[in-house]
DNA sequence: ATGGGAATGAAAATCATTTTCATTTGTGAT
DNA sequence: ATCACAAATGAAAATGATTTTCATTCCCAT
């Protein structure tokens, strides 16, 4: 196993919002500092398995990260600047608890994100 | 510009709740229907964009796509069997739209799926 | 120094999806 | 029936993100 490559991390947060590891990679090409596509993957699948950062998907499939804190949220992603805002969801969690109840489920997780 | 092989719809009505291009194809595979994967995935564009399917995203960044009615609506998703239930989201409408005037967005949707 | 495990990255492999392109099929006009 | 042309089809190649392989380099404790 290994650690996350600790650049990668001061990219991402230096990327400001969301990011795809491709697009980190390249901003640290531009940057010259040397680095392959293979640790930047590597290093983002540590920081996800450790909670430090979230992933989620873009429309097209691609996965982006983004720096997060530690507290269950959710985003507000613009969709012209890709500016994201987290805010949190009090609403939203108890809709989810209630809807999963409702239909028999055990409510273990749930997604939400406004595009606009 | 093709339009949907009805072969497609039918076998993802039959496959019930969400289904990739990939199963379907071997869904129609397996019971001895010849077409091509190129076709399954066409049909399926095709679908999406007369708004007759939903398409989603797995966590592995495949693309899910389902028979839906036309309302808007979300999702309760079945961690287990991957069975879903439609939901209709009055709270969560209104939450997206607060928390998107809240921060100066326009609000022009959003997304939230429930797994349980 | 030196041996071993962790980190690195180039290149190949994987996998879903899209594109290309040649062929087949359907349809309407003659 | 026949011709012509547009739409549909699918095999194979191309694409693009992500993962895997594997040989090399680093680092650190002995």
């Amino acid at each position: 196993m290994s650690r996350s490559n600790p650049r990668v991390l001061s990219t991402l947060e230096r990327a400001g919002g969301f990011a795809s590891a491709q697009e980190i990679y390249r901003l640290m090409q531009r940057e010259g500092e040397s680095i392959g596509l293979t640790t930047v993957y590597r290093s983002l699948q540590s920081l996800v398995s450790d909670k430090i950062v979230d992933v989620l998907r873009r429309d097209d499939g691609e996965a982006i990260y983004r720096l997060c804190g530690d507290a269950h949220h959710h985003h507000l992603v613009c969709k012209g600047c890709g500016d994201t805002v987290e805010i949190e969801g009090g609403a939203i969690e108890k809709w989810a608890k209630v809807m999963a109840e409702e239909h028999g489920f055990r409510e273990v997780g749930h997604t939400a994100e406004i595009f606009g």
